[in-house]
DNA sequence: ATGTAC
């Protein structure tokens, strides 16, 4: 880290920089970290934290959370809420990957039976998800069920033999976020999704099998809420989003805002901020192309959760239900959502732009399926394929704090080519061999790009905010076997 | 992240 700025530590794991530091800042900057993290900060990190201070109607703080790195305009790891009548909306500030997410499986199979046909798992789970930049589904998809799709989301899917009733409660919104809007969404973003539907992407996407280790269980009761209580428990984890459906889309507004903020007479500290008033045709125009671009990416992960239900009942020839495979849960973690907070005293209506952050509601709330009610939000946060993931719990302590969100995976310290330049991707594909991770990738310069080394520690980043008390550790999972783009 | 560049 090396800023020129001056940054306050005011408390253990949190750090400000006063609105005095830039001209324009309208509320300080927050920056989530330990010692160790804060002093391997990126530096884009507090030149961008302090840009999104700038935007209109930004409230109480511009925030990162301790996985934080330099992004397009906003830093991946990046939370700004802003007030719906006089702020803004920012592409920028969700992701060219429109809902990209996690999503958490349980099956009732133990180590032990998957261990020894981990190669034939893999396989026929590499057969059935398509993997890979470019990749296509089996399931093609017409502009009716697109249509569909991006209005209703995981219930279309449901209706259309591709879930199961009790599936939709276990993910945010209940998979479809109402207000999505078709007619908002270009021919060619639909042409871009048509065919990519249970379709897993490329980069840092990947479909793993994982095991609970029973000293990686840090709240056994949360855990058993959550559905996971067995000891060498087998889970999946998905990590994907919307593909080129949410990149056209955030293609399409990005050029749309261009033009909005010259009619607008708005400016921004880097052109990679453009942004319109959220209540402006263009800022409603882009959120309910938007929601269309995150209902669909809650279908790709429920068609992929089809399939790996198909797979593991082929694989071990029985049925699904007898396997025990049901969701714990599905977050979104590029996103934006109105949601209420109190600021000040009044309660407001505000645009919550999650980039690489995710929604982490504390125990109480309406939205979380009744299950869960008293334990709070699951969260999921993904970690490098080498090093392990996390599954989380909400509390009331975020919904104060950080707008009810925490971080979303490891976070990357290393750059894609510098990592191409460190690790050859058939050698970390035999390490990780070794070390019990059965890999099938599409791509080996691909997987080079994703070695443990080019990632954060993710315990830190975790213990970050465990210690703060925004999310709570539950359990650690350890990979067995991954499928990566 | 992305038919990894319009």
């Amino acid at each position: 880290m090396e800023t020129s700025m001056k940054v306050n530590k005011i408390s253990d794991c949190l750090w400000e920089i006063p609105k005095t530091e830039k001209e324009g800042m309208l509320v300080p900057a927050r920056i989530y970290a330990n010692d160790t993290l804060f002093e391997s900060m990126d530096k884009g990190v507090f030149e961008q934290i302090t840009n999104v201070a700038c935007l209109p109607g930004i409230q109480k703080y511009a925030l990162c959370m301790p996985d934080g790195h330099w992004g397009y305009g906003f830093p991946i790891g990046g939370v700004a809420a802003f007030d719906t009548k006089d702020g803004i909306i920012s592409p920028g500030g969700i992701g060219f990957d429109i809902n990209c997410g996690m999503r958490l499986i349980t099956t009732n199979l133990k180590a032990e039976e998957v261990k020894p046909r981990i190669r034939e798992l893999i396989n026929e789970l590499f057969r059935a998800v398509p993997a890979g930049v470019g990749a296509k589904g089996t399931l093609k998809a017409s502009v009716t069920q697109l249509k569909g799709i991006m209005e209703r989301g995981v219930d279309w899917c449901i209706e259309n033999g591709y879930g199961w009733p009790q599936d939709r409660e276990k993910i945010e919104e209940c998979g479809h976020i109402p207000g999505a809007d078709p007619s908002k969404v270009s021919e060619k973003a639909i042409s871009r999704g048509a065919n990519q539907l249970g379709t897993l992407g490329s980069g840092n996407h990947y479909l793993e099998v994982q095991m609970v280790k029973i000293d990686n269980i840090f709240d056994e009761k949360t855990a058993g809420i959550f559905g996971i209580s067995e000891k060498n428990q087998i889970v999946i984890m998905v990590h994907c989003g919307s593909r080129g459906f949410g990149h056209q889309v955030a293609t399409d507004y990005l050029k749309v805002f261009d033009k909005a903020m010259k009619k607008y007479g708005m400016t921004v500290k880097d052109r990679e901020l453009a942004c319109a008033p959220f209540k402006s045709s263009e800022g409603s125009d882009y959120y309910k192309a938007m929601l269309c671009a995150a209902n669909s990416a809650f279908a790709n992960r429920q068609i992929i959760t089809h399939r790996i239900r198909e797979s593991f009942s082929k694989v071990f020839n029985t049925s699904a239900e007898n396997l025990g495979i049901e969701i714990v849960y599905d977050v979104a973690h590029n996103i934006a959502k109105v949601e209420k907070y109190k600021i000040d005293g009044k309660e407001k209506e505000v645009l919550v732009h999650r980039k690489g952050s995710t929604r982490c509601f504390g125990p109480g709330r309406k939205e979380l399926p009744e299950i869960y009610r008293s334990v709070g939000q699951p969260v999921i946060v993904g970690g490098s394929m080498q090093t392990g993931s996390y599954l989380l719990a909400g509390t009331e302590k975020a919904m104060q704090e950080t707008f009810g969100s925490t971080m979303h995976g490891a976070g990357r310290t290393m750059s894609r080519h510098a990592a191409k330049k460190r690790v050859r991707g058939d050698q970390l594909l035999k390490t990780m061999a070794k070390d019990g991770i059965h890999v099938k990738t599409a791509s080996m310069s691909g997987l080079a790009e994703e070695a443990g080394i080019a990632y954060k520690n993710i315990s830190e980043v975790v213990e970050t905010m465990d210690g703060l008390g925004i999310t709570k550790k539950v359990v650690k999972l350890k990979p067995i076997g991954n499928i990566k783009g």
